[in-house]
DNA sequence: GTATCTGCAAAAGTTTTGCAATCCA
DNA sequence: TGGATTGCAAAACTTTTGCAGATAC
């Protein structure tokens, strides 16, 4: 993997983000200081930066898919309301799998991943009166 | 919602299927038995039935939206190699969130699900030589 | 009878790809 | 220099929508 401008400037600018953005935001942003980027080499960056490991791909509903620039493993908050996707800010620790049940025998586990849905403070309306 | 030969066999079809089709998988099966459907109708009842809370729209790795016959929340399996989504033959039980948390108390959260990742029984190889 | 539903076709939205030119090591 | 990378345009793919006619209740 070279270095390229274009390269570092979307992952840094993924970093900075904290919005979990889709590849057409990150285009829009990257695009604010290199203004002959193409979609494409956006979408191209971004998956060989996912399959690289440095960020990671998030599945979401809506259309789009969305990437995090934390590349370690993390839970997610899903807001059913706006569709404001959000880091959990604690670790959640998934149950220990039985290794001798036999259906967790016959499959290789790499990990596993717990993600939360609800209504965000906003749209909770708890950002604006707090209990 | 009304009942009609279209939806019934698209909720049959998916329900015999264990393995969490795609919109356009659930046509091909529904197909044999009514030629004449369109993808549009499958689309919007599937759609519709989800929205129902009668099946289960799945976000997924891969361009498209699996679907789950079975409504109520439970884990699921995703293969890294081929793509199979499975179901979790148990129950995964997540941590209990701490009700007094900042974070906690300014949402409304409906609930939380565990995936898991990895490899299937096929792509492990454990389908052909059990240890 | 009327609101819902369907099929068709077209549109919309997202992501991928072919290719020639350019760039990095 | 040579392979990786880019921009552009076109293609591919998935999903949604408008509309006229058919259907369920």
């Amino acid at each position: 993997m070279r270095r390229t401008e274009q390269r570092s400037v979307i992952l840094e600018e993924l970093r900075r983000a904290s919005d979990h953005p889709a590849a057409d935001d990150v285009y829009l942003r990257v695009r604010e200081r290199l203004p002959h980027i193409s979609l494409s080499t956006v979408y191209r960056n971004l998956e060989l930066l996912a399959t690289e490991g440095l960020i990671r791909k998030i599945e979401h509903g809506g259309g789009q898919k969305r990437f995090d620039p934390v590349a370690e493993p993390h839970s997610h908050f899903h807001c059913s309301d706006c569709g404001r996707l959000e880091d959990v800010p604690f670790a959640v620790e998934l149950p220990e799998l039985d290794r001798d049940d036999p259906w967790v025998r016959a499959r290789v586990i790499y990990g596993g991943r717990a993600d939360y849905f609800g209504l965000c403070p906003a749209c909770a309306g708890t950002d604006r009166v707090l209990p």
